[in-house]
DNA sequence: TATGAATGAGATTTCATTCAT
DNA sequence: TATGAATGAAATCTCATTCAT
């Protein structure tokens, strides 16, 4: 990845480099569509390069091998729903709503037809040796969720509850999403983030 | 095989057949227990023929493949989550007591150390051909819980909402559990099953 | 198959052996059929023993295994027709009448219901230490019936031809009979075996 | 694979296709090379990767398997004999001539050194879904030879006979060359189709 | 004799990855 | 950068044969 620069103008070797991590994000969007579409560990190279628009051989050009691939898939979207989590926490916001605004983040994150990935899902498909930074990330958010549902109940917002497995129950069910939804189905992911949203703290409040 | 059939012959086969079907039965119980800690596609006929205690080969003696021992596990636990769902409805209590037992019955047949079976929430690892009948089951037992949510409406037990969608919420939420739930956690399956169930069911409320 | 005499009378334990000489004729008999229905080479051990009526294991109380059972198979089919050659050369009649009759009987040795075997003409199905003997035969057959040739053209009965090929020819086309042989067809072995004995023959009448 | 073809690409791209092509021919006729001598249910993928010098993993680069490997030797063949057919019945020649042509082929067709495939007669080795095509070229062909009798005997230039056993014959002496015919025998393709075709024909003759 | 069960070698096939150009 | 082709390891599955009873 790190390109030995030519003597040219550094300009020009900006515009390649820049050029190559576009392309190399067009390839991590490619992966995380068919990640999605049929489960990481039911998804070949190949298909991956088609959807990519390059031949098999190529993508290895730009990335070490499925492995690395999954990976920045992952983190991509684990740093995307942190992100989230942390904006909503910066906000004057009622618990309940940044809660809510949270989980409905969560849902665009998986589901959204451009950006969408759920490959972060499915750590076990990383190679032992390389899940720990994905578990931290995926852990710190966990963590963050799980703070925002004790700072409800420490503020009477929120009915006294055992707030870790409430969370892990609001984080399965928006979770879940990506094994049911479908593009052309009823209800718009917006429509679908906003009711789960609304049901999961309904649960909570007092 | 034309055989002459004495009453202890017979007897004699019944009592093959038996074992047989018990053998079989402990092999599923493997596999299932191995589909749930590595996941269907992660999973390979060594590793069930060694959970099992036979020979990868052996397996074939008594499943056809890996196909018919995976149809087999998910047909079976949906086939036990619909006879708690049925028993759950020809219960006296109220909406919201029916749903409570469904959601814990549901934990329990996925995560109980003997008999818990996740596989058929795999339902895309199974050759096209052969989802049919377990994508059957799979939407009954959806149906016949959204059929709780709107009966508990019905019944103005439940505040008015997006049945569908609260109904795949909540099977989120309790199917996630597989992904998270260790033997050698911090709560029981029961713990777990009781205080998904009251949360979720909370959420529906008036 | 030999088998330690217990110190009952003699005459039972030829019992025994006879018994177990028209079992291993019945399974021999069973092979033959499945050998000719499926080819050998797509002719498992399991379909062997499922027509004989036996375990398959059981088989191996009988035969060390599927090469000796293919063996003794082949061997029985070429002495059979060893036999009729023996026959015909025996009798009086023209060359032309007694490589009719030889040929006839080759039709039948292969197709006839109860008996005819083809096994014989797949000699590389057998473990190369093993195709002396059948090779033996199989050519001394073929030598007997070129023998039949020659003479002919001697006798002044057939006119000159290239004994060995014409042979080779001959022996094909009634070779190839067990390959579309129907026991349902138009027409019965026995029609069969005429028409193609007389029209071979005519090709070297003078 | 969108690609913008200039005129250059193009041509390349078709290079490309055209060596891929070579290759798979390559390819049908190594594995015509290994079914011919030894059969096409003894035949391992091994072999024929072995024999067409590649590895046995890349075979599949070329073809999906060994069902397609086989069907397409089966059919190139097959219409190698109905091209030859059609070729001898657009002749004026009588059906005598017609006919021993098209045996002659046909004895070429199968052991000619570089093209010679016997693959066809093994038609039960394809799986029963493939195997229409191919039965329905093979009965084309015999069809054909069977109309060159009965046109024969029509023209008066054969004797009346039982035309459709009296072709299986014909056909059956030429096919069971490919069991008997050694590259180092004693005589030529040539010769020893020549030798058939007359042979088999004065059957025929008035 | 007979059987259900077990085994191990080998077959076909898949697939991430690498190579040559 | 890009590609078609190649590879080798591993997966699923088959099958003759053997074992324990």
């Amino acid at each position: 990845m790190v390109q030995i620069l030519n003597s040219r103008s550094k300009q020009a070797s900006d515009r390649v480099l820049r050029r190559s991590e576009t392309r190399r994000l067009d390839i991590l969007r490619a992966a995380a569509r068919v990640f999605r579409r049929r489960g990481v560990a039911a998804t070949g190279m190949r298909e991956i390069a088609q959807e990519a628009d390059l031949s098999p051989g190529n993508l290895y050009y730009y990335f070490s091998g499925k492995d690395e691939l999954l990976l920045f898939c992952q983190e991509r979207t684990l740093e995307h729903m942190l992100a989230a989590v942390s904006a909503a926490r910066a906000t004057p916001a009622s618990s309940a709503e940044q809660l809510r605004s949270v989980l409905r983040a969560h849902v665009h994150a998986m589901l959204d037809e451009l950006e969408g990935a759920t490959a972060h899902l499915e750590v076990d498909a990383l190679p032992a040796g390389m899940r720990a930074p994905i578990i931290e990330k995926r852990d710190r958010y966990e963590r963050a969720v799980r703070q925002l549902v004790m700072e409800g109940v420490a503020r009477d917002e929120f009915a006294h509850c055992d707030a870790a497995l409430v969370t892990r129950a609001m984080l399965g069910a928006v979770n879940w999403t990506a094994r049911w939804y479908r593009p052309d189905g009823a209800r718009t992911v917006t429509e679908i983030a906003k009711t789960l949203a609304d049901f999961l703290v309904r649960g909570l409040l007092k």
